[in-house]
DNA sequence: ACTAAATTTGCAATAATGTTGCAACTTTTA
DNA sequence: TAAAAGTTGCAACATTATTGCAAATTTAGT
């Protein structure tokens, strides 16, 4: 038998999770975007392929594996994007800007703008920032 | 007639807003509190007092007089905190770093510690930034 | 390849959160 | 003090998310 494995199903195994359609389905959709997916942007593509429960329950599961990150927004949305670091089981270390377009309202990972430190007032330890910029992405300028 | 005025009375007329229980009640939280507040905390140091509606209500209506701004979360949770800067009518100013605090997990506005400016890519504009930083804050440490 | 064990899924029920229209009530204006 | 303007509570509705459990799928062992 030929063993070729697709991308979607060898990430899947790398972080010992059961291959199944739907998770295939949603990798697939984030290695395929260069952008950020919410909730609700998976079950458009995905139409009523699966039930909105196993989505929740798919976008939990990579977080937990590290494999898709949380992203923060002004708005109370919840949105996912690929983790392209290191991050492992229960650790993440994406410590990038999220850049968020006005005009098409993507949000991007900026992979490589690194967070910068801030100086706190005294008595206060940091441990972990966020930073998001709004603005017009390269393709809408 | 004696034209004392208390502090959210008077914060209310600047705003040409009517003075109502709710609003004092809601405002004098803001003022009495140096963390920033969730709908949910509102309801719980309210109880049966005003309706929930009224809560969402009056805090949308803080928010576009410029009394009270929107903070980003991490988890998907809208918090609110008093403007202390020149915030008008549909215009906010605030663009200061937000503390979260791990152990009491207080949210507080560090007015003095302004966002700082990152690089972006080429092709990027950037218009807008919001800063979270997680730690330990000065009363936990 | 076949079967048992482990895992995942869909469904139904339930919860939490937020929005809207409208009539009753309160506050402001004059 | 009365009319006008503005605000509130209620009820209904909408959206988003969570849970338990049985059925289905996937994996591991032979
Ligand atoms: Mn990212
Ligand atoms: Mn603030
Ligand atoms: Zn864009
Ligand atoms: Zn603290």
């Amino acid at each position: 038998m030929d063993q070729q494995f697709t991308m979607t199903d060898d990430i899947l195994k790398r972080n010992k999770l059961s291959v199944t359609d739907g998770r295939k389905k949603i990798l697939g959709l984030f290695l395929a975007r260069d952008g950020a997916l919410a909730h609700a942007d998976i079950e458009k593509f995905t139409g009523e392929m699966f039930d909105r429960v196993t989505v929740y329950r798919t976008l939990q599961t990579f977080v937990e594996k590290g494999i898709v990150h949380l992203i923060p927004t002004t708005d109370n949305s919840i949105l996912y994007a690929l983790c392209k670091e290191n991050c492992e089981e229960g650790h993440h270390h994406d410590n990038h800007v999220h850049f968020i377009c006005d005009v098409c309202t993507k949000t991007i990972c900026l992979d490589d703008v690194t967070i910068p430190k801030v100086k706190l007032p005294k008595g206060f330890t940091p441990n972990h920032s966020e930073m998001m910029v709004n603005g017009v992405c390269s393709d809408c300028k």
